[in-house]
DNA sequence: CTTTTTTATATGAAAATGAATACAACTGCT
DNA sequence: AGCAGTTGTATTCATTTTCATATAAAAAAG
């Protein structure tokens, strides 16, 4: 991992800029790739947030993929009439929708998950394991400080 | 910098993901903080990419906020409506569009800029000056790597 | 137990977005 | 110079997103 040197405009040392800059750029080649294969990266963020647990509500899902919650409830919507998701009322509390994956939103999920390790591994492929934990690490850190 | 103990899900080991929720989260706060003053944070952006240069062509603009072509075409035409921006013809090459800041918009960017620098020291409050650094320099290091 | 407040989700109207395309101007080739 | 391909921006139209609000259920207050 090479440092810069030390930079110049106001953008090129705001964190802020920063981190959505390389969002973006990490996310795009990859989102061409899911949406070449006719999914939207929207239906990517959504399947990966539930592809490790067994449900979750629509503000639990919510809280992964930083939508906004109509947005949400009709992706989720759509995406059960197309048979990826499968929402149920929670009986615990019968205003919560809890959501989880079909069984064919599971392979497809498996499909979209080895696609997205492999592009990462391409990604990072020229820094080293050290390097690669600790920005992660530090980004790790900065999400828990952010929310306090 | 407290370093977290190895994550358990896909997503706490996704660079894209960690990417894009500290890219929210880091952001959140201050868009917040601008809508509240009426602006919106598609405007923050525009002015602060074009406060540090004197002006850009459209096509060098939308490099820099990253958004999609149609969109700072809609959103540039407004902005000079509204006395933010300038908008002329690029003497070299007539197809282009030149856009600068206007009189009105560079007081408006100053305040924001000003209001940015001291969102972002508290972001970064408990981070040591040597962890910024090596922060930010990996988030370079990572845009100019994805960016060839 | 009411009443009030808060929380979870859905919906409708309005605004923003983006894919496709049009158009004009530039570049390179012959 | 003339033609073909490319580039920079604007516009159209269909889709997506969001603000504001509605509704229903839970929690808190009285």
């Amino acid at each position: 991992m090479t440092l810069m040197t030390k930079p110049v405009d106001f953008t090129d040392d705001y964190l802020a800029y920063l981190l959505a800059r390389s969002s973006h750029l990490v996310s795009e080649q990859f989102h061409r790739q899911i949406q070449a294969q006719g999914w939207s990266t929207n239906y990517w963020r959504i399947l990966a947030s539930l592809s490790d647990v067994d449900a979750l509500t629509l503000t639990q899902l919510n809280q992964r993929v930083l939508f906004k919650q109509p947005t949400l409830s009709k992706l989720v919507v759509k995406m059960e009439t197309q048979q990826l998701l499968v929402r149920h009322k929670d009986d615990a509390d019968k205003r919560s929708v809890k959501i989880s994956i079909s069984a064919t939103g599971r392979t497809l999920v498996a499909d979209l998950l080895a696609q997205a390790k492999a592009h990462e591994a391409k990604v990072l492929e020229d820094y080293s394991e050290e390097q690669q934990q600790l920005l992660k690490s530090m980004l790790r850190s900065l999400i828990v400080h952010l929310q306090e």
